[in-house]
RNA sequence: GCGAGAGUGGUGAAAUUGGCAGACACGCCAGACUUAGGAUCUGGUGCCGCAAGGCUUAGGGGUUCGAGUCCCCUCUCUCGCACCA
């Protein structure tokens, strides 16, 4: 009895696999060229895995196992980006350290990584909540803070009162907490803060070398938001004071009629008029309780309130009234605005609303009808008259800075990205507070270690649990002794996910993050897959820390992944997100249960291509799984454990050795470009070729195996043994394909007349280039020749494809 | 609203980049072997039409001997960003 069986051969190749570790990466070995491939870092959840992991890590695992076959010394380690808030919430729930569920959701993940036949290097495997790791990453902590990148600032967070902790902006949705959905306000605390915009303009420029999806590069240059303008400085009427404003259009600066302040701008008490004070104290009162939601949901009404003082146009001396309004935004730019309403949407819209002046200064619109935002000629402009656009940018800019009134000035969206969590499952930020300055522990007293508390909940203070541990909080400073207070911040998740790509190399080094001879190996990262929601947040935070660490002379490359697949998500059989709520979840273990591993591999990579999105279907998963034992029908006897006694060493034919080449050269060139779907097509189509076959040369069906085994390796491994082979198939040279037996015998032309095909004609290799010869017997074609009777008046000729008479 | 991407059979999708649209699968139909089949094998299957033939890649226009592929317009969907001056 010898059905296809996976639940007993893939546990076989498993424990083979990991027993003899036979993917353990030797770095010492150099005459090979190197391949990092590298998924995108997981969190290993009480879940455990959904079908959308091995989506992205069958793909990495095939092209691991492929380049290895190519002769390349492979790099494809795993690990755990363990530390986060459910095991913290679990432990406030349960009392259960998050140290022990997070070593249970490793254990488990692991075990369903391994029952899927990945070939990860495990010597190598990293976990962040480790001590022996987050020491590097609190060393990589104190190079920021020494160079400047981390300092200490009162900014306004998100404070959730009902679960008594400060939201990360991604966990607010619609001013309510993501999880829970409680309220969240705006209050200043103070927080940790990395300096990312001092590399806004590297983080920008260098997104050009990378062979990363357009759409990708896209959002993160969004998400930088470079603009180039002008700041320019107001004076005020009547105050020893000025403000300064960043704008696009310095060309437009004398169609500003008046100004606007953010309601949080620090000038705004100070030129208040007495008798707009009631007013505008009552406008910011309100702004100050407009949530995110309600500020973007007002975007069509615009509200604002005239302080009562007024500026001077720097540029023609006009009086320009100075408003406070919400469309204002404190965090971007100066906080402040020059209003041109004739050239700027939202200007023109407020300006219309309080009946403000609106005067034309660039042509080619009717700006009392809408703002122009063109180009065209400037006018009504003093000295720019006549200019376009661009050229009165420079001029403007120019006479600014001869009258000491502005600048030329780029502005960024980036903003510093806060780096705190007021949480208990993080790493300990490794610094104490000494005479109410922060200062860096010494690195040699590193891993400063997570502390163990009795009690979970945020302390309601708005500080983490650490905060509660008062003999832990209360230390002296190693180097003076005197008394100091620990910093009881954690840092966030993102933190262990900015450079674990660098642990992987050297997972044992003991001298710093990575072991600088290993990394000048195996960096960069060759290819990177994960899911597309990471394509902003930890791909622009771990290059930052890339380029840290690269001005530090830890790595030796600028950017960390050279090449960025996205792989698409994977829908419900019933086209909706798979969520708990509608119960269309899929669980691998039940997918491997009942078709086995190999086919789970098969059908995620068969589904499409890898960076659609794509609904499962159970049946498909059938469609793969019958393929694999045809597969198997044609490589085993049916009553024994024994080979096909139809497996023989016999030369093979030409049309055999013609589909196996077409084989080799199909998935070669599909792996190559990332095309799984179609190359599992191909080997569809030589195993429905080799199905017909009375007797199956030996060399052609070995020669299968190796294309079948990156992507159904149990199987690969199972019929490489029963072949005769005592060895893993792993190290196996990749087949290469010959020109000489892709050659056809025959070639057959699409006769068109008219772009229409009226006849097909299989013309002699040897011939098929002879154009008289093939032209010759098209025209001779009867039904062809019905069609030319009344003359030809043009003859296409495309060798070995069409032909096409115009008539 | 702005930005990016995508629309191909009943379904998932292919298409050497301008050369016979629908490979490979799923589903469906018929048959074979079967007590049975949700196993396996064989054949069929874009749409209309008895047929000859005609029509087909979201819709419309264009370039070309020839367009799923290139250009213009319209529509729809997905993702991202939301007053960024």
């Amino acid at each position: 009895m010898s059905e296809y069986n996976p639940s007993r051969i893939e546990p076989k190749w498993q424990n083979h696999w990991v027993g003899r570790k036979i993917f353990r990466t030797d770095d010492s070995d150099r005459s090979k060229p190197k391949y990092y491939v590298l998924d995108m870092f997981p969190y290993p959840s009480g879940s455990g895995l959904h079908v959308g992991h091995p989506e992205g890590y069958t793909a990495t695992d095939i092209v691991a196992r492929y380049k290895r076959m190519r002769g390349f010394n492979v790099l494809h380690p795993i690990g755990w980006d363990a530390f986060g808030l459910p095991a913290e919430q679990y432990a406030i729930q349960t009392g259960t350290h998050p140290a022990v569920t997070t070593q249970t959701n490793i254990k488990r993940f692991r075990e369903q990584l391994q029952a899927l036949g990945f070939s990860y290097d495990w010597d190598r495997e990293v976990d962040t909540t480790d001590p022996a790791y987050y020491r590097w990453t609190q060393w990589i902590f104190l190079k920021l803070y020494e160079r400047g990148l981390a300092y200490e600032a009162e900014i306004p967070v998100n404070w959730c009162p009902a679960l008594g902790t400060v939201l990360a902006n991604e966990e607010v949705i619609d001013g309510k907490s993501e999880r829970g959905g409680h309220p969240v306000v705006r209050l200043p605390m103070r927080q940790w803060v990395l300096r990312i915009t001092r590399y806004a303009e590297r983080l920008l420029e260098d997104l050009e070398g990378l062979d990363w999806p357009e759409s990708v590069k896209e959002m993160q240059r969004n998400w930088i938001g470079k603009s180039t303008g002008a700041d320019i400085i107001f004076r005020l009427k009547g105050h020893d004071a000025e403000i300064k404003v960043f704008s696009t259009r310095p060309d437009t600066l004398f169609g500003a009629t008046y100004m606007v302040l953010a309601p949080e701008h620090p000038l705004v008490d100070t030129i208040t008029t007495a008798g707009q004070r009631a007013a505008v104290s009552a406008y910011i009162e309100s702004a100050s309780h407009k949530s995110d939601l309600e500020r973007t949901e007002l975007v069509k009404e615009k509200s604002g309130v005239f302080t009562g003082a007024y500026a001077i146009n720097p540029a023609n001396g006009a009086e320009v009234p100075v408003w406070i309004a919400d469309y204002v935004l404190i965090s971007y730019g100066t906080g402040a605005i020059m209003a041109v309403p004739g050239h700027d949407e939202r200007d023109w819209e407020f300006a219309k609303t309080y009946a403000l002046p609106i005067v034309e200064v660039v042509g080619g619109g009717d700006v009392t009808q809408a703002p122009w935002t063109g180009d065209g000629k400037l006018v009504h402009s003093g000295f720019l008259d006549g200019l376009d656009v661009a050229e009165a940018k420079s001029r403007m800019i120019a006479w600014l800075e001869e009258r000491g009134a502005g600048t030329g000035s780029v502005n960024f969206k980036l903003r510093d990205w806060n780096f705190s969590r007021q949480r208990y499952w993080g790493e300990p930020i490794p610094v104490i507070h000494v005479d109410g300055g922060p200062k860096p522990l010494p690195v040699d007293t590193l891993p400063l270690t997570l502390p163990d508390v009795e009690r979970y909940e945020p302390s309601g203070t708005g500080e983490s649990p650490l905060a509660t541990i008062t003999d832990w909080v209360a230390t002296t400073d190693p180097e003076t002794g005197r008394p100091a207070r620990r910093e009881t911040n954690t840092m966030p998740q993102w933190a262990g996910s900015c450079w674990y790509y660098l642990r992987y190399i050297s997972p044992d080094y003991t001298l710093g993050p990575v072991d600088p001879d290993r990394e000048k190996y195996w960096m960069p990262v060759d290819l990177y897959v994960g899911g597309a929601e990471h394509a902003v947040l930890h791909l622009l935070y771990a290059r930052f820390w890339h380029k840290v660490l690269y001005d530090a002379g830890v790595v030796h490359t600028v950017e960390p992944f050279q090449k960025l697949v996205n792989q698409g998500m994977i829908l419900g059989e019933d086209n909706q997100k798979m969520s708990k709520s509608r119960g269309n979840i899929i669980n691998p273990d039940d997918v491997i249960r009942q078709y086995g591993a190999d086919s789970l591999r098969l059908y995620e990579m068969f589904m499409g291509p890898l960076e659609q999105v794509k609904p499962w279907s159970m049946r498909g998963v059938e469609g793969v799984h019958r393929f694999l034992k045809r597969v198997w029908r044609v490589y085993m006897q049916e009553e024994s454990e024994a080979l096909s006694a139809d497996i023989r060493p016999v030369e093979a034919t030409r049309e055999q050795l013609k589909v196996l080449h077409e084989t080799i050269r199909k998935v070669t060139e599909d792996i190559e470009n990332g095309r799984y779907n179609t190359a599992i097509s191909q080997l569809m189509i030589f195993n429905n070729e080799a199905m017909k076959w009375e007797v199956k040369p030996l060399e052609v069906m070995r020669t299968f195996v190796l294309l079948l085994s990156p992507f159904a390796p149990h199987m690969a491994e199972e019929l490489w043994e029963k072949l005769g082979n005592p060895e893993t198939l792993a190290y196996e040279p990749w087949p290469v394909w010959e020109e000489r037996h892709l050659a056809a015998d025959a070639f057959t032309y699409a006769v068109q007349v008219n772009g229409k095909v009226r006849a097909q004609l299989t013309v002699d290799a040897a011939l098929a280039d002879d154009q008289a010869y093939v032209m010759g017997l098209a025209k001779a074609d009867a039904t062809v020749a019905k069609y030319l009777e009344n003359g030809i008046k043009k003859e296409i000729f495309v060798a070995k494809r069409i032909v096409n008479f115009v008539v």
